[in-house]
DNA sequence: AATTAATATGCCTTGACAGGTATATACATA
DNA sequence: TATGTATATACCTGTCAAGGCATATTAATT
């Protein structure tokens, strides 16, 4: 289901780990660095996006060099595809109004 | 942030009344029959929803009207543009082969 | 074989959050 | 004004997940 897909992506470390991730593959060592955490921390949240299929991981000597893979995004992508009408003119007049007049960020 | 968003949306709950709503705004009410739960659950979910900027609320007589608002969804799409390169031919052989072969959904 | 390096896992504690029940609030109507 | 309807909030409780520290695991190196 995507609801577990979006939870992952949504625990601040593992959205870090992510945007670490999408210009190239990176060690773990290399993710502690960039996060400035534990490593028992960075391989925990790995291995949630691991088992969620956001990364795999590629074992070369002691080192694990992990990557993003393109289903999670795909299906992301795929599941925005049907909200997409929002945005795209087959709003209303009322609508609009809503939207833009009558949001409550309630403190 | 978007793992504010990313959260929000990824309760499980919360992600069925946004799916509810995507065709059409409902009343709490409405939204209480579809989700099979009780009133002061929704309202709390609807809060959340509300802060972070998913829904907007239009008052009608004692009833509240919930709907989708655009910004969280072109959001959400603007922070996936960067990752289309991933599924966009941007692959060299070994992430190909790292992403069809070698992921491990541990148990 | 012993040692170091890189990473994963186990255990524990703490904090956040979801859900339930009861209740408050707001509006409508008789 | 009293009553019913629709929704929000308060309080409480249980669950779960994140992070820390210690330790296990695996591989390389001497």
């Amino acid at each position: 289901m995507t609801a577990e897909l979006l939870t992952t992506l949504g625990e601040p470390k593992r959205l870090q780990i992510v945007e670490a991730l999408v210009s190239e593959p990176k060690s773990v060592s290399e993710l502690v660095e960039t996060l400035h955490t534990s490593q028992p921390t960075v391989s925990k949240h790995l291995r949630v996006l691991r088992e969620a299929g956001v990364v795999s991981c590629e074992v070369v000597a002691q080192r694990r060099i992990y990557q993003l893979r393109r289903e999670p995004f795909q299906q992301l992508d795929a599941w925005l595809q049907r909200y997409r009408a929002l945005w795209e003119g087959h709003l209303d007049a009322l609508e609009n109004f809503l939207d833009t007049e009558d949001q409550q960020h309630a403190t």
